[in-house]
DNA sequence: AGGGGAACCCGTACGC
DNA sequence: TGCGTACGGGTTCCCC
């Protein structure tokens, strides 16, 4: 289930491969992963165009567009984007004609490049979404998402601010994409167990250190992930179709009645906050 | 503002 | 073995 280090893996590795490309043709097999298009508006749109940036945003995957043309060669400007929520199940594929051959299936869309590689988006349950926004769109779009809690813009100040202007639980509020972008449940869980906060506590009963733990554990934890290339608990697979290795250094997530790593306590799993998961140890965490 | 619930989707797990 | 059904998971939207 990508969330921001996988994500962020994902847009690293398109923009590393593919950035600079025209898409010469697009092909949509799955109509119902489309949000703002039709199959039809998405193929005149993006024949063409440049990809000229793959970066991420929250737990989206954003595909700047740019002209190709000589005349627009000085005009920075995008004059669109692909925006991929790929949720539980969602992949963005580079083709390059050694993918293996279970990979390429679930295909959903697929863009072919004019240099005969292909990127495609896969998505076993097709419970992700492939959006083209318009740049005005996307600045209406994303004004809704808080703040990336690895933007340094964001200071301890900030995060504690808006950790204690919410009266629900912590672990909610970490969660909650127009407050803070990007964590969902896994970090969410980790961070707080790290940080030795119980995830069912009122975010506003946070004290100034207790928000400044738990952003620096939440960074911590979210630098990490970025580094191992993300977590594949189940689903996930990056741009290449490997997995992620943070699986290995989950401290809660997954780990519910077993023992927690720094007190040996049985961890508790519950549906109790927004009936989702929630591993934590009761006595490590208050 | 925020809580609850439904819809989206289908492979997997499980019961019989 | 096969068939049927419940489940999960983030976001969006609608209602309260």
């Amino acid at each position: 289930m990508p969330e921001l280090p996988e994500t962020e893996t994902i847009a690293r590795d398109l923009h590393e491969s593919v950035a600079g490309a025209v898409v010469a043709r697009v092909t949509v097999h799955r109509e119902d992963v489309l949000r703002e298009t039709t199959p039809e508006h998405l193929a005149k749109a993006v024949k063409g165009v440049r990809i000229a940036r793959v970066w991420r945003r929250a737990k989206l995957v954003v595909l700047d567009l740019n002209r190709t043309s000589k005349v627009q060669a000085t005009d920075q400007t995008a004059i669109g984007h692909i925006v991929v929520q790929p949720r539980f199940t969602g992949a963005m594929l580079i083709d390059d004609g050694t993918l293996p051959a279970d990979r390429l299936k679930y295909l959903t869309i697929t863009f072919d490049l004019d240099d005969s590689r292909a990127l495609h988006y896969r998505d076993v349950r097709r419970l992700g979404t492939v959006s083209l926004m318009s740049p005005a769109r996307f600045v209406e779009y994303t004004k809704k998402l808080g703040p990336e809690p690895l933007d340094d813009s964001l200071s301890n100040t900030d995060f504690s601010g808006l950790v204690r202007a919410s009266r629900r639980p912590v672990k909610t509020l970490l969660m909650d994409q127009s407050r803070l972008a990007g964590v969902g449940n896994i970090y969410a869980n980790e961070a707080l167990w790290r940080a030795g906060i119980d995830p069912s506590r009122m975010a506003a009963s946070l004290t100034d250190v207790e928000a400044g733990k738990l952003l620096a554990e939440l960074r911590s934890v979210l630098t990490a992930s970025i580094a191992a290339r993300g977590t594949s608990f189940r689903d996930y697979r990056d741009a290449r179709g490997q997995r992620g290795s943070f699986v290995d250094q989950l401290c809660v997530y997954g780990r519910g009645g077993e023992p927690c790593l720094t007190c040996g306590r049985r961890l508790i799993d519950t549906p109790a906050i927004d009936k989702r998961t929630t591993v934590f140890c009761s006595h490590c965490q208050r």
